[in-house]
DNA sequence: TCAAAAATGTTATGTTATTACATATCAATT
DNA sequence: AATTGATATGTAATAACATAACATTTTTGA
């Protein structure tokens, strides 16, 4: 039975990597999967880079650029429109990711405004949480 | 006579790294301005990322988080409030600096609505600038 | 079934950034 | 001038993040 996403089901190693981000409090890097997958036979960083390449590529899960790191998507949606920002906190490392239209539509002005072409934005915004205060 | 600016006279090696980026078309990774002050006495990673450092701390260089690579600012006031994004050509790897004080309050207001204590913004909006659609 | 495409395994290497420790420079105080 | 403390610099080693290249297996679809 076919999924009614356009995304393709899962392969072995990206559910595997997508587990354990899902399952994941914080952002986890790249080597951190490794490391919690080597019980799974995961031996080499590649095989972590690939999944998440897809991963990302689905809208699954989520780069955040300022911590080389990943995170699995909060949404449902991510795959169509991308996410406007996350807020983290640099204190206990949550993350949380905000889908603020008008935000999106704000930088989209911006771009045009330039004669620039957008593609993709990167938005991270950094500080403490309210638990963090 | 002193500076009117809050800012101390640059070190030798933090004026030599901000050269390199004053003078640079576009954003330059640590190592390739280590390559480029070989001639001026550079031998090590750490002798550009601690000019970096400073000088980001200054708001005098910018690092793009998107390109692990650093840009001098292209302003005279992101030593008081940081800029409010980027936009990054994918194409010619041109960057432009933009400081729109309505993005950035939109920022501001977001974060105030999850009662999250804002400390830095990273916006880096990447596409194709207009000389290369 | 068969060939093409996608996914995986593995080794090696490339790129970015920090730790640790030694030395030098500078400014303020005695 | 000598002492001190703070900042800046030099150097080697290593950690952390990411990709190239090539072989093999699995999946997909004609
Ligand atoms: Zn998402
Ligand atoms: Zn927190
Ligand atoms: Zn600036
Ligand atoms: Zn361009």
């Amino acid at each position: 039975m076919a999924s009614h996403h356009s995304q393709p089901e899962l392969k072995k190693n990206q559910k595997l990597v997508f587990d354990v981000l899902k399952d994941a409090a914080n952002p986890l890097s790249a080597y951190s999967i490794l490391d919690l997958l080597r019980g799974e036979g995961f031996r080499a960083p590649l095989q972590v880079y690939r999944a998440l390449d897809k991963l990302v590529e689905f809208g699954l899960v989520h780069k955040l650029e300022t911590l080389n790191a990943f995170v699995a998507c909060s949404h449902d949606d991510c795959a169509l429109s991308e996410p406007a920002a996350f807020m983290i906190c640099d204190a206990c490392e949550s993350v949380s990711e905000l889908g603020d239209a008008s935000l999106s539509s704000h930088l989209g002005k911006l771009a045009n405004t330039e004669n620039f072409a957008l593609k993709h934005t990167t938005v991270e915004l950094h500080g403490r949480c309210k638990n963090c205060l």
